[in-house]
RNA sequence: GGGCGGGUAGCUCAGCGGUAGAGCUCCGGCCUUACAAGCCGGCUGUCGCAGGUUCGAACCCUGUCCCGCCCA
């Protein structure tokens, strides 16, 4: 075995093995016996690559899934992308534009045809990706949302809820997406906040003389307004009630009304110009008043005939042209800076503008309440638990789902309309004649669905629905849903919606949501800020000048040049997507961000390296020993054998009860620490003695426990490092007839695999406390190895002393001193009279001298921070046990511990305080 | 305006009622035949602020100040 591990050459080997041999697979077998596990993945949209929310998702899904497959269950996760409607149809439309095309210059069919070869070309990548992670889907089953069988489930779901009366169409204020010429759903509108706008005054003339006086941040609306409205209350203009004002630019009288909801007297003049075609609220005004609705924008953004002089301009040159014209007629009254919210679309950006059109959407609320109602009852499980209160509030306040869009990208709308009667038909396949008149001259819809209307079926028209396929049987509902928290509303919520309604069981029992990653300052990745990191580029490797030459050609600023440049002068080495899985997964899900260090990543790729050097030093020292490969441990009977057995007990509970809560930070951190700090500081350090030794059963219970947990921790990493936990566990000597790969042994089991040992803990525990008391001498006194150094140790516990004399051999290898026993406690009572210049310390019930070693300042120093510290504690202990109602009131057996510890303090204070006396 | 989350060691974060933790950084010493991507030892905290509950509070409650996200 090479001395350091080489991620890049190990895990691509080994991905192929695993795809090549089908593990991956799921059963296609009805009859089989084991109980199932599914997954859906979060379909990647195909326009993308890689990124680390990606990485994220896929470490975690992966986790989740390898472990259920190790613990015996038919584990399936379904893989897939999504055709993500407005994304997609953007990116190909910026080739074409560097064609100088637009998609009208093709044509509808020409067009999709050619979004169709991009995504033929570019949905691959991110599956290879995904693969490159070390994700275990099960390829066989890989979807996309435009794949002709989802495309009848979309279908099929859009007519049965048209049927049903869940499916409408209907006229009403949306948000119209100027730049992406579509309608957004309530969803897709992002709210930017304290912008600072400006506030406009002008004078509406009023006929018969007089004016009053309106304040707006869109001065061009009100070539749409239809209605002055004031308080019914405001003693100021109640003799306005019913009079008109005369708009200014358009042939138009402009009635005042009277309306107490709209108007809020306090602010401004007290008057409100209303334009219901282009505002919510004023929307609503004119319903309640019967006012005409008057649409003065084109759908380009620039304004429509309805803006009389104005026609033509765009929206924000004509807020100007309007503006100036009111200076103009001397009607205008100011301006002043005004805070404001803007709605911006969460796709193009730009702002988007309430327009009046005919559109289709979905009755919410009776798809609401039963989703409301699954939570509840706990048939879906939200984790971090905190998200169901967002939850609720979102269904329990729900507005219809606008699901059409003007693109060409997407699932086509299966509503036909007849040139004779106007009548809608809608149905699964193309229908031959109008459903009401019989007329044939029918046009399809030129509309496509929302993409998340495909996405909310994604659990079910994975697995075959609307056919009742043997899939859907077996694996529907699936187990989990992970994600991130951002799209709670977008997919999950309508995931459990369309999954109670069409298939009378929520889609999912626990839905795990995780954080954002961000980079290390807690900023969020954007090109822009040129702080993104490709998931490939931990894995693989990058220079400086990689990194900076990606970042400036996807438009990075200079500032977020330097950024990287002074975050990562060195690049990053290949870290290998191992290292960068344990990194994900050490995060807490519990927080909303995760801040990703590549100093994280680095210190996981030293944890790989750490768990190579582990098994080359075990493999080399096995000389032929099998591990049992979960069959049983070993029996044994020396201390370190005892207790190795005992900690990976522990690190198996840990690991278990991690992943089954979904704290994949405590399962990875509590296998971390077990392999570093327990693994290979002491257990291996001790198995050196061991080894060495002529007693030929203990070499070879050492030897089967060396090999036995080796194996067994690989089993227990392989879920969060499939890679090199397969690099190796191949290598270790197994049984015969054990699996073909780690990912398909059986996860390992705390009692079968481990055995818990209290005595073995605390007697590992005297060692371990006596060894390091010994190395901090050592150490505080400058030895260097070389220097031999002796310790004189005495105990009146007899179990102190029967375990050090026994484990002697074991203390003077890793203390690297020899030990001596005194028994008569007089010699350490007074050891100036016994020893030159001997250093000191003590354990409970064992006291130890090391002669020959001592500068006395150093070791007063020592001694002094020492007891310095155990006076802190010591103070605390005291002042808690004199309180009569902590005796009275605290449990029997938290009074009791600390009793115990204030009595080893103290004794412990006494022979600190005589050590010092005596330099 | 409403909701949610966060403020703990120099940095990034865990802990969420019983003596303050991890990783990185920092300091000192080691090329000890598994590993210098390493080993050994060490330093570091009025747990945002102010009250309260409790025998006991980083943890529970109230108020308050910052920061972030979501909804209207």
């Amino acid at each position: 075995m090479p001395k350091a591990y080489t991620p890049t050459e190990v895990e691509p080997r080994w991905y192929a093995f695993w795809e090549r041999e089908g593990l991956f697979r799921a059963s296609d077998d009805p009859a089989d016996p084991r109980p199932t596990y599914t997954l859906a993945i979060p379909p990647p949209n195909v326009t993308g690559s890689l990124h680390m929310g990606h990485a994220c998702r896929t470490t975690f899904e992966d986790v989740l899934t390898r472990y259920k497959r190790m613990r015996g269950y038919d584990a399936l996760w379904i893989p897939g992308t999504d055709h993500a409607g407005i994304a997609t149809q953007v990116v190909v439309e910026r080739q074409l534009k560097k064609e100088g095309l637009t998609r009208h210059d093709l044509g509808r069919e020409a067009f999709v045809e050619r979004v169709w070869q991009w995504k033929e070309r570019s949905g691959g990548t991110i599956l290879e990706q995904l693969r490159k992670m070390g994700a275990s889907c099960d390829w066989s089953r890989t979807k996309f949302t435009m794949d002709d069988d989802l495309a009848r489930a979309v279908r099929e779901a859009f007519v049965r809820l048209y049927e049903e009366g869940l499916i409408y169409r209907d006229t009403r204020l949306v948000n119209w997406d100027v730049e992406s010429q579509t309608v957004l759903s309530d969803l897709e509108v992002e709210t930017e906040e304290n912008v600072t706008g400006e506030l406009f005054d002008f004078a509406y003339p009023l006929e018969g003389g007089g004016e009053v006086v309106v304040s707006t941040t869109r001065p061009e609306t009100m070539l749409g307004d239809t209605a002055l409205a004031v308080h019914p209350d405001d003693p100021r203009y109640a003799h306005l009630h019913g009079k008109h004002a005369r708009h200014p630019f358009v042939e138009r009288r402009v009635p005042i009304i009277a309306d107490a909801e709209l108007v809020d007297p306090k602010f401004g003049t007290g008057v409100v110009k209303v334009t219901p075609a282009h505002d919510p609220n004023d929307f609503a005004t004119g319903k309640r008043h019967g006012l005409e609705e008057i649409n003065i924008l084109a759908l380009d953004g620039t304004l429509n005939d309805n803006g009389g002089p104005f026609a033509g301009l765009d929206r924000f040159k004509a807020r100007a042209a309007v503006k100036e014209a009111l200076e103009g007629l001397g009607l205008a009254r100011g301006s002043r800076k005004h805070t404001m919210t803007l709605p911006r679309s969460q796709r193009s950006g730009t702002i988007v503008e309430p327009i009046i059109s005919t559109q289709w959407f979905v009755k919410m609320a009776p798809l609401a309440a039963p989703a409301i109602e699954a939570v509840e009852s706990g048939a879906v499980q939200i984790l971090p638990e905190e998200w169901t209160k967002t939850y609720f509030h979102w269904l329990r306040n729900i507005e219809d789902w606008c699901i059409s869009r003007q693109l060409w990208w997407g699932h086509p709308i299966p509503a036909w309309y007849c040139d004779a009667c106007e009548g809608v038909t809608v149905a699964r396949e193309t229908p031959p004649a109008c459903g009401s008149c019989g007329g044939t001259a029918l046009r399809q819809d030129p509309d496509v669905l929302d993409t998340w209307f495909s996405s909310a079926l994604w659990p079910f028209s994975t697995l075959g629905w609307p056919d009742r396929t043997a899939s859907l049987a077996r694996y529907y509902p699936t187990q989990d849903l992970e994600t991130g928290y951002d799209i709670l509303f977008f997919w999950v919520a309508r995931m459990i919606m369309m999954g109670l309604h069409f298939m009378g069981e929520p889609p999912f029992s626990r839905v795990l949501l995780a954080g954002l990653v961000t980079d290390e300052r807690g900023e969020k990745m954007s090109k822009v800020k040129g702080n993104v990191i490709d998931p490939l580029d931990v894995i693989y490797g990058a220079s400086l000048a990689q990194l900076l030459d990606k970042a400036t050609q996807a438009g990075a600023k200079k500032s977020g040049l330097r950024y990287l440049e002074q975050t990562y002068p060195d690049g990053f080495a290949p870290y290998g997507a191992d290292a960068l899985r344990m990194t994900l997964l050490s995060y807490s899900p519990q927080s909303r961000r995760i801040a990703l260090s590549i100093k994280r990543i680095e210190g996981y790729r030293n944890f790989a390296n750490k768990l190579w050097n582990a098994a080359r030093y075990a493999l080399m020292n096995l000389d032929g020993t099998d591990a049992r490969g979960g069959e049983a441990r070993p029996k044994v009977t020396a201390l370190a054998n005892r207790w190795i057995l005992s900690r990976l007990h522990a690190a198996i509970e840990a690991a278990t009860t991690g992943v089954e809560s979904y704290r994949l930070d405590d399962a990875s951190g509590a296998l971390y620490h077990f392999v570093w700090d327990e693994l290979c500081d002491w257990y291996l350090e001790l198995s050196k003695p061991l080894l060495a030794s002529t007693d030929a059963a203990l070499v070879a219970e050492t030897r089967a426990t060396l090999a036995h947990v080796l194996e067994a921790v690989l089993r227990a990493l392989h879920p969060m490092m499939p890679h090199i936990t397969e690099e190796i566990w191949q290598r270790v000597p197994k049984a015969p007839g054990a699996a073909k790969s780690v990912m398909v042994a059986p996860y390992p089991d705390a009692t079968r695999d481990a055995l818990r040992d209290p005595v073995a803990e605390d007697e590992m525990g005297l060692v371990q406390r006596f060894v390091v008391s010994t190395r901090t001498i050592r150490a505080e006194h400058d030895l260097p190895r070389r220097r031999e150094i002796e310790v004189h140790w005495h105990s009146d516990v007899a179990e102190t002393r029967e375990t050090l004399e026994r484990e002697q051999e074991l203390v003077e290898a890793l203390a690297g001193a020899r030990l001596r026993r005194v028994d008569d406690h007089g010699v350490l009572d007074d050891p100036g009279a016994h020893f030159e210049a001997a250093a000191f310390f003590a354990l409970p019930g064992l006291r130890a001298v090391v002669p020959n070693v001592i500068d006395v300042d150093k070791e007063r120093d020592r001694l002094g921070r020492e007891l310095k510290k155990l006076e802190k504690e010591l103070g605390a202990l005291d002042k808690k046990l004199a309180n009569p109602s902590f005796l009275e009131r605290a449990p029997g057996e938290v009074v009791e511990a600390s009793r115990q510890s204030q009595a080893a303090l103290r004794d412990k204070r006494e022979q600190l305080e005589a050590a010092l006396a005596r330099l």
